[in-house]
Formats: C-alpha cells, sequence, structure tokens
DNA sequence: CCATTTTGAATGAGCGTTCAGCAAATATGT
DNA sequence: ACATATTTGCTGAACGCTCATTCAAAATGG
C-alpha cells in the first residue's frame, strides 16, 4: 500500500540534489509551489540526469525521481519529453547569455578589459560547474542531428562571436598586431568551447587550469595588452 | 512476401554509402566476405547512422539496413549493441592515431615542422570528414556517463599531446618565447577540438577556415618560426 | 553433407504517454 | 462562519510502441 504522506514531507522522500531543492524552495513548498517554480525544478533535475546518466539514458522517471515527483508530472507541466529538454537547453542557454553579458557591463569600455572578462566569465564558477557542462556536452552531441537543439546552441555565440570579433580588432588597431582577425576570434572561441570539453572529460583538469591556458592565449596574442594578472 | 533476392544484389536493396561500399569490397564479395570485412562494413554502416541520426537513436536495426544486411546480422558478428560502439570508437581511435603517426614520420626531424605537420592532419580530408566528426561528437557526448568510450577519447591524446607538450618546449627554448608551455598546449589542443566541434555543427564553416584559424594561432604564438604559408 | 554465415519472426524489457481518480486550494452559496 | 461545489495540481496504473536480443530454420560454400 502506499504510504501517503503529510503535508511538506516532500523535500525527505528521497535526497534531492541542493539545485533542485532550491529550485523548489523558490516560493511556497509542497502544494503551493507556482507552475514556473516547478517547471524550474523540474528542469534542474533533468540536468542533473543528463549529468548523471548522459543523455540517451535520461528517463522521464529518473527526472521525475530525482525531483521527488511521481511518473506522470512531466507531461503534466511540459507536453513532452521533447519539449522538456528544449526548455532545459533554452533555460542553460538564457543563463549563460546572462552571465556573460552581465559580466560585460560590469568591465567599464576599455576593450581590453572588456575581452578579458568575457574570457573569465566562461570560467566562472556559476557557470562552469561539472553538471552543466555534462549537460552541455550531452546536448552538444545531439545537435547535428536535431535541428532545435543545433539552432539553441549556436544561437549561444552569434551575438557572442559578434563581440569577441569586434573586439579582437579594437585590439589589433591598439596594439599594432598582425594577426587576421577572424581566423584569431574564431580559434580562441574555439579553445575555450575545447576546454569545456576537456572539463567534462575529467582528466584532473581544473576549472583553474583551464583559465589559466585561456589567459595563456591571450598574452601571445595580446601581448601589449595583457599580464597573467589582467589587462594593464 | 518477402522478394527474395539472387546472390550478389545485395548492392542494389538499398543505395549504400561509399564508405559502407568500400568496406564491403574489402575482399569478395557476398557471402564470401570474410569476418573482418563484414565486421569493418558494419562499422562503417555505425559511423553512418551515428552521423545522420545521432547516438540515442542510432539502432541496431538502422546499421543492419545501412550496410544492407538482416537484422540479427549485429548480434552475431558482435555481441551487442554496446560491443559494436565501442568497437566503432576503437576504429576512429586507431585511425586517427595512425594518422598522426604517419604525419609526424613524414614531417621530418625539425620541431617546427612537426607541429605544423601535427595541426594540418588533424584537418586532413581523410580524417575531418562531416561524419567522422559527427561519430566523434556522438560518443564525446556520452563519454562522461560511460568510463569505457571516456578511456577511448582520452586516450587519443595522451601520446599526442605529449608529443605536443614537447615541441612547445622545444620551440620556446628555440625561439626564447615568454609563454608558459603546458598552458600553451593545452590551449592549443582545446582550440582543435573547438574547431572541430564548430565543424560539425555545420554553420557554413569549412575544413580550410577551420585550419586557417589555427595557422593563426600557430602564427601569434611561435612568430619566429611559422608563417601563414608553412614553418621558416 | 557438415560447418559457417545469414535471415527474419518471436520475445520481452523499457520507456513515453495517457487518463481516471484523488486531494489540496479556492470559489461560491447560505 | 460553515458547508458545498469547482478548479488545480498531482499521482500511478495501464497501454502501446520501439528496440535489442534470441533462435530455429534457411542459404551458402567447401
Amino acid at each position: 500500500m502506499h504510504l501517503r504522506l503529510k503535508k511538506n514531507e516532500t523535500a525527505v522522500r528521497m535526497k534531492l540534489t541542493p539545485e533542485v531543492q532550491e529550485a523548489a524552495e523558490g516560493e511556497k513548498r509542497g502544494r503551493k509551489a507556482s507552475k514556473e517554480t516547478r517547471r524550474q525544478q523540474l528542469i534542474e533535475a533533468t540536468i542533473d540526469s543528463l549529468a548523471k546518466r548522459g543523455y540517451s539514458e535520461t528517463t522521464l522517471a529518473d527526472v521525475a525521481d530525482g525531483a521527488s515527483l511521481s511518473r506522470g508530472i512531466v507531461n503534466f507541466h511540459f507536453e513532452s519529453k521533447e519539449k522538456l529538454l528544449i526548455a532545459t537547453l533554452q533555460y542553460m542557454a538564457d543563463e549563460y547569455a546572462a552571465n556573460w553579458g552581465a559580466a560585460l557591463e560590469k568591465a567599464g569600455d576599455k576593450a581590453a578589459a572588456q575581452l578579458w572578462a568575457l574570457v573569465a566569465c566562461d570560467f566562472d564558477r556559476k557557470i562552469c560547474t561539472k553538471r552543466k557542462l555534462a549537460a552541455w556536452c550531452a546536448f552538444w552531441g545531439e545537435a547535428k542531428s536535431r535541428p532545435t537543439y543545433q539552432a539553441l546552441c549556436g544561437a549561444r555565440d552569434v551575438k557572442y562571436q559578434e563581440i569577441f570579433l569586434a573586439l579582437c580588432h579594437t585590439l589589433k588597431d591598439e596594439g599594432g598586431y598582425a594577426y587576421e582577425p577572424e581566423g584569431m576570434t574564431l580559434a580562441l572561441c574555439a579553445s575555450m568551447e575545447g576546454l569545456w570539453l576537456r572539463l567534462m572529460m575529467g582528466d584532473g583538469l581544473t576549472r583553474e587550469k583551464a583559465h589559466a591556458a585561456a589567459v595563456e592565449y591571450l598574452l601571445v596574442a595580446f601581448p601589449r595588452h595583457f599580464t597573467r594578472e589582467g589587462p594593464k
């Protein structure tokens, strides 16, 4: 027989990850959680599942368990598994964009400081978590055969890369460098994505070391603008 | 009713990709294909399926169809789906290693020429195909949650990166550069993997442009050793 | 003929989706 | 205030489909 729970005991049924718990505590608990709160809770549980089991083994049952909710819940709040996954990717893309947008604001108006800030915030502890990198990577793996994912992953850096390109142009003028800006931008952005990939793979690579490698790149590309400690 | 075919008509049943066809023609055709030939044919069909449908939608039925063989065939030549996929990854890893190994041989004993050759062969038309990049990426996406894949993907660059690191050290001594070799190597390798990722995503990026971006990196990192046309 | 390779129907497990029903929250009537 | 009706959020059993795996039978080569 199913053991019926008194109210506000949902969080005790199974250990939730901190992220899911936090999402669930957005407003009131249990039954009164608003629609939006519940959606976010399920999205966080989806990220957990993607990170733990990979894309192909992520099941709705696992997501529901991760959120300590019942089997049918996802089809109630999202329409289908497909839509849950798209919402999850959208959520991560938004968070990513908001993060570098804010970093750019705070960086002031010097091009060198802006570039430094953009590179740094890719390795920020809020964004650059094992679980989130793993989730990104899971989507990348499926992106090629799914236009929707591809669009969302790609949209991630349409604006992003434009800004990078503009900064590379500015710094080239300021410093009299010889590189070709398009290629430089591409190689730099690719390097950071590659570092994410390696971070995700494990290998004992840490966020700090990855960031240091990216900085090393900045140093050789823009020697007149940066030292290892930051923009001159 | 199933229309039974006369012998040697297998290739007509369904259009095979050039790669699968070539694998099937390794020795004699049809029934007489040796065990090893048939395995290779199935592996090529697996790569096709991974590229076309992604990891999570790759089915044994699709692989069998792609090879124009019957449903049960994979479980006869490989023991299970899992083992087919591992064999496929192994196959690609071996091919990749053989490719850069050969390139290194031909490059002579100058460090600059060797580094140039290593970077170039990552963008070789034999290795850097849409379908193979897509297959690599499919495995990357699942690697984090599957130790076996992770080991095979990682083994790809244990030796590879050691060589890179040694070359970076040598060039630093020769050219009197100021960079820190570990970080430099990491950023360079990551950049090439990131470029692969972007090639796979589409975006109108071509092999040539990606290679040019990698070269741009070499130029800023080792200005005394390279021009855009090659090592000095 | 015997051994090997291949076939394709059958099997069964796993999973997404559906939906009738329950319980909490809220609205309505008295 | 209280009782009753309605809405909303959630549950979990049931359904049907897809797919890996199995295997008996057929085809082929030697």
